[in-house]
RNA sequence: GCCCGUGUGGCGGAACUGGUAGACGCACACGACUCAAAAUCGUGCGCCGCAAGGCAUGGGGGUUCGAUUCCCUCCACGGGCACCA
């Protein structure tokens, strides 16, 4: 008999012992069955794993688990995107190696994630930290390289001048460091780029094919590319106003129709003609100076003044040589968009209109709103950007939008300047080449050295990996490879002359870029991947992380699997099949009268009616209940899974984190949720106890026929097997909690019935000889029924709580694991009832109900329906407008 | 400002392609067991109403025999982008 109460604390570690010691969860690279590679986001190692990883792992468990019983070869890795800077604050402040830090750090995380009982293939364990993993990152950077894809540039960046560095945007609050506090500055600065652009048109037309992506994320995605079609054009500048004798001036616009709208022309303040303006008159070359102090402060982008500078330069219209614009410099201009210049058309947009009536420079409308007179239409606050018809244009006038464009395309590109076209059709992209260059330590260095005479030269390939150098001191701001004594100093490869290393390191993004695809293959050490390989497990099929990297991480990561296509390193272009982002864990915060907030272990909640009251544990002070926000460190409502897992255990920590809200949403993490399901685990076993008492002694052959009560059995054990088996695939996992909890109270009523009859459970122990007297209730019929429903209960919840169901797997007698069992098929054809109960509807309302034969033909159920006295009643004698029969669904008659 | 999403009992949520709204859980109430508590088991639980019945999926309107689901409009909350020409 098993015991009454289930210890987790002892079954989880005894499972995992034996998972890992018969190695179960180690994919073999060659193995026949089809492929199925789930893969959740890497972590950074912190140090501790915290509910949002609890949740993120449990759900690519779940599916792992599940695809391995359903017969397929499961790739399921896990590893460590182990560079960036916490590892260098940490070294300043607590003089402590980001080495030492780092590897101590993943090693504490691995243990926490050992004891959720993930089912992970450790041996393919990666750190990208480590010189065999960065080492074929240099050597794709030279790949990259070659194939045209990495560029040298100059580059704006926020610039920390305490620290010594470059920020990332993130890094920058209102316009001071994060860390320094100091103001941040705008320099340039000559920085590596992958030139992710190239791939603009592919990166979104892909989009499309990625149906298993959400929406949400391809849209974010989609608007992040932001393709836009135009026209580049042409203007001729009157060259007695220009600095030094310029003579034309390009601009992109997408919208060429208004080019009779036009009422100035802009330059971005970094404009080339701006620049060469500014020489010869010292206030544009304030104004200039004025704008870039502005830099890219968001607060001020939002209330900064459209402002601008006339420059006393005069453009030609295209289409009239006779019209002549001023060109400003204007602060809304930006350099790295177009050409950098823009015409400026007032009357059909915002920011142009914002500016002319700022200089007074006036506005003419040339797209007129449907049913507007156009005599009398204009504009004096607010662009208009609708559809509408062409007016006071000329040619134009009349047409639509559409139609004006292409008209404008059609003569501009005809007319030539020079001896090239005036303009030419154009698709620009909003996105931007990624810069990868950061001054740190703490990252995958740069193959690169930087030689006076031959300039920049590659690390040869034979002395990859460049190592970071160990002996690095963090005493003084800046990048500690810069200040190293001799590490920079090497000699140049071409010449032999004195040289120095690139000690710029790669952004940590990069790191997590390629990992997916070296998982295929992490033991080969003469490439990057091993091709068959790689194109055998690749794509991901299903891919699970925060909805914060719908952007940045997952674009690298399309972008960096193209540019590995192209230098040979993989076949494919989208890495990930199949992707999932999984919300947040919330938990309520508390806070005592002082405001101080406080942890939720520190407090006690007591129901009073219908509220709660939270006091504080030490001294009995009442603290306020507060909102529901995101778990973090600064309101303190975070909840330790180690303290949870060594509680209540990891499968009640996993189970809780699947069972309250789609995957896909929050989750509100309660001390009465993990109780529930902390009781449900141990109802589970009760259960499966009881139903293998009921199960002992049932035929190993399938009963010919079933009584009443075994057909109940099975219909709900194959109702409950089909609904999970379509729900996780789903990924509906509250839907799949929810299955078999309805699954379990039915197992549990159908044990209660049949132990109203005393001593039938246990009675029919051995079989035919008792079966006869006091076990008449419990037929083997029966008893073959509910072993096959306790069995499918077990298998159900294993992927979910996989320690608790082999605990189950072994006490009804199984002597292999439930994780290597195969997934039970659903005998969907039992849930064909042959009579079924229809809803009937009166004008809508349902009424009443009918129970026809399945097969029943319309005239017998109109006929059944029509004699309910519900209906006869409403129809007061009668005859219906109309009966509408929906098969197998609901009847709605109309009186 | 532009784009997108969400809105269902006290709470988390379920509902296939337009077909019985509220599965399942939490909370709550009552009962059983117990000296007692916990645990466990049972019953109830959208709102109004004694009942018959009526009203209910953010508000208003529409399409339909029938709308949580489709369309229009308004409101609230959340997210993304942010001077992208």
């Amino acid at each position: 008999m098993a015991p009454d109460r289930y210890n987790a604390r002892d079954a989880e570690a005894r499972w995992q012992k034996i998972w890992d010691e018969r190695g179960i969860f180690a994919t073999e690279n060659a193995d026949p069955r089809p492929k199925y590679y789930v893969l959740e986001m890497f972590p950074y190692p912190s140090g501790r794993i915290h509910m949002g990883h609890v949740r993120n792992y449990t759900m690519g468990d779940v599916v792992a688990r599940f695809k391995r019983a359903m017969g397929f070869n499961v790739l399921h890795p896990m590893g460590w995107d182990a560079f960036g800077m916490p590892a260098e604050n940490a070294a300043m402040e607590r003089k402590v190696h980001p080495k030492e830090w780092t590897y101590a750090n993943i090693a504490a995380m691995k243990k926490q994630l050992k004891s959720m009982g993930l089912s992970l293939d450790w041996s393919r364990e990666i750190a990208t930290c480590d010189p065999s993993y960065y080492k074929h990152q240099q050597k794709m950077f030279l790949d990259f390289l070659r194939a045209g894809l990495v560029e040298r540039k100059q580059s704006k960046v926020n610039w920390d001048p305490v620290d010594q560095t470059v920020l990332a945007n993130e890094q920058v609050i209102d316009g001071r460091g994060w860390r320094s506090g100091a103001l941040v500055e705008q320099r340039e600065l000559t920085q590596w780029f992958f030139a992710i652009t190239k791939f603009a048109p592919s990166l979104l037309e892909a989009l499309d094919v990625l149906d298993r992506w959400p929406d949400k994320v391809r849209l974010m995605q989609k608007n992040w590319i932001g393709r836009s079609e135009g026209l580049l054009v042409r203007f001729a500048l009157d060259a007695k106003t220009t600095p030094d004798g310029e003579s034309e001036l390009e601009i992109f616009t997408t919208r060429p129709d208004t080019l009779f709208g036009a009422k100035f022309m802009a330059l971005a303040p970094d404009h080339p003609l701006a620049l060469a303006a500014a020489k010869k008159n010292p206030r544009l070359a304030e104004f200039i100076e004025e704008c870039r102090r502005h830099g890219t402060a968001q607060a001020e982008i939002d209330t900064a003044e459209k402002q601008g500078f006339d420059t006393g330069i005069r453009a030609i219209h295209p289409f009239d040589k006779t019209w002549q614009l001023p060109v400003y410099v204007a602060n809304f201009i930006l350099m790295d968009y177009g050409t950098g210049a823009i015409f400026g058309c007032p009357a059909h947009d915002q920011r142009d209109l914002d500016f002319v009536n700022k200089y007074g420079l006036g506005n003419t409308p040339v797209v007129c709103p449907p049913g507007q007179d156009p005599k009398t239409f204009v504009i004096t606050k607010t662009a208009y950007d609708g559809d509408g018809t062409m007016i006071n244009s000329r040619f134009l006038d009349g047409m639509t939008i559409a139609q004006a464009k292409e008209e404008v395309a059609r003569r501009l590109e005809q007319e030539t300047a020079g001896d090239r076209p005036v303009a030419q059709r154009q698709i620009n992209f909003r996105l931007r080449d990624w810069g990868i260059s950061r001054q740190r330590y703490w990252g995958c260095p740069i193959p690169i050295i930087h030689c006076d005479k031959c300039g920049v030269v590659t690390v040869p390939e034979q002395d990859l990996p460049v190592t970071l150098p160990e002996d690095v001191t963090f005493d003084r701001p800046g990048n500690p490879l810069d200040h190293h004594p001799t590490w920079k100093h090497v000699d140049c490869p071409q010449c032999g002359g004195k040289a120095r290393r690139e000690t710029d390191t790669m952004d940590t993004f990069v790191d997590s870029s390629w990992y997916f695809e070296r998982f295929t293959d992490p033991w080969i050490t003469t490439a990057p991947t091993d091709r068959p390989m790689v194109d055998d497990w690749m794509p991901v099929d299903q891919y699970i992380g925060g909805i914060e990297h719908a952007i940045l991480h997952l674009l690298y990561s399309r972008f960096f699997t193209r540019a590995m296509k192209m230098t040979g390193h993989v076949g494919l272009e989208e890495p990930f099949k199949g992707l999932f982002t999984q919300g947040m864990v919330v938990h309520e915060t508390y806070r005592t009268e002082s405001g101080d907030w406080v942890a939720p272990a520190e407090i006690k909640i007591e129901a009073d009616g219908d509220a709660r009251r939270a006091t504080l544990l030490t001294t009995g002070e009442a603290v306020e209940i507060g909102a529901i926000e995101k778990m973090s460190k600064s309101k303190r409502n975070t909840v330790d899974p180690d303290e949870i897992i060594a509680g209540y255990g990891a499968d009640v920590a996993r189970w809780f984190m699947l069972s309250d809200s789609p995957p896909d949403r929050d989750v509100e993490w309660t001390e009465r949720g993990v109780q529930g399901a902390f009781r449900f685990a141990q109802r589970l076993w009760r259960l499966a106890g009881e139903a293998g008492e009921v199960a002992k002694g049932a035929p190993d052959a399938r009963p010919a026929e079933f009584s009443l009560t075994a057909m109940t059995l099975r219909k709900a054990t194959h109702s409950a097997l089909a609904k999970v088996t379509d729900d996780i695939e789903k990924l509906h996992f509250n839907v799949c909690v929810a299955a078999i909890y309805e699954f379990a109270n039915k197992l549990n009523e159908v044990i209660g019935d049949l132990g109203a009859d005393s001593g039938a459970i246990n009675g029919a122990g051995n079989g035919a000889q008792s079966g006869a007297d006091e076990g008449a209730a419990i037929t083997p019929d029966v008893r073959w029924a509910m072993r096959e429903a306790v069995n499918v209960l077990v298998q159900l919840f294993a992927p979910m709580m996989p320690h608790l169901a082999e605990e189950c797997w072994v006490a009804l007698g199984h002597t292999g694991l439930v994780a290597q069992a195969a997934w039970p098929r659903a005998e969907r054809e039992l849930l064909i009832e042959d009579a079924i109960t229809l809803p009937v509807q009166i004008n809508g309302k349902k009424r009443a109900d009918v129970t026809v034969a399945r097969e029943a033909k319309n005239p017998e159920i109109e006929a059944a329906v029509l004699a309910l006295d519900a209906v006869k009643k409403a129809l007061e004698g009668k005859v219906p407008k109309k009966v509408i029969i929906v098969p197998g669904r609901i009847v709605n008659v109309v009186a």
